[in-house]
DNA sequence: GATGAATGAGATTTCATTCAT
DNA sequence: CATGAATGAAATCTCATTCAT
């Protein structure tokens, strides 16, 4: 009746979608129930599976979107910066921002994803190598740039992307910090942390 | 028959806990069954009932004691030291290294905490808190003394220590580096990272 | 517009009871569901419902078509027929064909017919009677001229036309034989059978 | 306490396939559930799995152990007879007997046979493969030595075969007759109805 | 101590059917 | 007429746990 028939986004699956990732949030994927998610959305349990074959499909879809807005939006950060260590603190700045912004759903597709399948959780970590080719390629620059010390880079690069994904696990939006402030205190950290030769 | 009968060690509770841990490690606490467990052992399901209370219980043991060990090896670890800097070394190297060695334990004591009942689950984060402890009086110390930066202290001990437990993450016994090779590179960082005022 | 509409074939029941027939036949009607009949004709499974009542519905109808067309038939072939022997082979012969000609159906409204209700069940099953009653007095008057051998003959007749209905569930239309040289098999081979006292 | 242990039958095990022949006889496969089956075990549902993998392995065990012992049973009722008419009646009357006498497990076996997934129907097929090459052997030989007409016997030994299996759907074993004079009617018609050239 | 069998509670999934659009 | 979405009932199967032996 109304004439700006916009596009109809499908409203169900993203409610189920959202629905999922708090619950898988706070009790995991295996307590997790269909019937869970479906009363969390306000349907019945059969009816999830008008809009995805399964418990799996819906874990399959919170990780991979989530993962692919990780990657996506970090080439994004990362576009026009030139000089390498501006490079370095924009991928950590979204990175961090990133996991706090939407931190249930990160914290999902980090702690839920081996319990999808393998044929699943390849289409994910496919993804997420492109994500940590993007980190590994500055710090490489980095190194041959002399800009930082190079031993056991690769540890280094663990743990620091380790530091700034875990954020997810404490950050609470109700806290003292914002996002972006916590994400300026990392890149500080990491970049001391990282020294001079 | 003979009366030199020493103390009894009750190898099938330990050959339990260590399947199990093993078992939590691959698959999550939802995703094992007793059947799992008490086919690793070499026993039937109902027998694990001859050990434990049940399922919880040997969750409930595999994380206290793995945070028993954690704290009272960081006391030890920290005895006798008295230079601030070198205790917070100690404690890292120490952290470090206590999880690349257990690690699995480590991890299923960290990853699966939140599927004990409350009761449980609060035996666990007592022991937890008192570990925790040791490093804000530290951290309280150096920043009394002057030696590091002071502020978002908080955040940035939250980041380290995450950084440093998230190692058993990705250790792997068979990599290239030692565990306390690790460690000092951990450390090593973390120095660094905290600079000076 | 045109006036001239034709009687209005409802193409789409036709289309509705093949696919199930087909599907009964592969399946058996409790593994094929209502998506799989609606997905055959190309519509959804709502859709059905517009056509038949219900899966029931379906089934009965093919069931008593069936059953119906072959009474029928087998009237219409015995018409004109007097010589007892000429009555037994033309039932024979019409029966085998029909059974290869339509088998799929004819195999449907046979093995699946119990799954019908009792009360649609019981429509199909007095078309039957009254097909079999065909044969048995064809059989009886034979009896009486002392054409065949009359012990046990109740039982060489259910042999008999369970034989003779029982070629659906081998005859292919791309084997050897056309179906009216097994049903002259058939006949030649029933005729001799019941011998001659 | 008794002494005299004798081998324990595993008892369960068969009184779960003996309802489970009864209800699949009466209602078909899919139409029996798990439940029903317990039910008339007087367990409950879940119990059934400390026995069988499924509804699967239950029916596969019953149309396997069938179609073995009607293949078996056919080979020692063959043994010692060497003249062919007198093989084909043995083979008759022990088929047309083993139907009636366990009707029920035979017409499972029979009817619901297509409800295996392919690798367990494959594994009857087998046997039952084994079986018809009995009777083919008979009639080839038969056939060498000019006792029959020659001509379709192939059509002719499925048309046979047929009958003497279906005997099964009607047989009652409180009708008038006796398993073993059905039998004898079987192969009485069948001996007339192969005739000689 | 170990075991086989039973159980009850529940999980995921299927499906015929309904109905507003 | 067709459809997408919802539903309720049920089905198969799983699993922690109990217990007699």
């Amino acid at each position: 009746m109304v004439p700006v028939a916009e596009k109809e986004t499908p409203v169900t699956e993203q409610r189920i979608v959202d629905a999922a990732t708090d619950l898988f949030y706070e009790r995991g994927y295996h307590a997790t129930t269909m019937r869970d998610i479906a009363a969390a959305v306000g349907i019945k349990a059969g009816s999830l599976y008008n809009h995805y074959a399964g418990k799996q499909e819906i874990l399959l879809r919170i990780c991979l979107e989530t993962s692919r807005d990780l990657y996506e939006g970090a080439v994004a950060a990362l576009e026009g910066i030139s000089e390498i260590e501006d490079r370095l603190r924009a991928f950590i700045v979204y990175h961090v921002t990133f996991h706090t912004e939407i931190r249930k759903a990160c914290r999902v597709s980090d702690t839920q994803l081996h319990y999808l399948e393998p044929k699943n959780r390849a289409k994910v970590v496919e993804v997420r190598d492109s994500h940590e080719k993007l980190l590994r390629e500055i710090l490489d620059r980095g190194i041959k740039q002399r800009r930082w010390r190079s031993e056991n880079i690769h540890v280094v690069a663990i743990a620091m992307i380790t530091m700034c994904t875990e954020v997810d696990a404490w950050y609470r939006p109700d806290g003292p910090l914002k996002p972006n402030e916590i994400a300026t205190i990392y890149a500080d950290f990491v970049r001391r942390g990282l020294g001079t030769p």
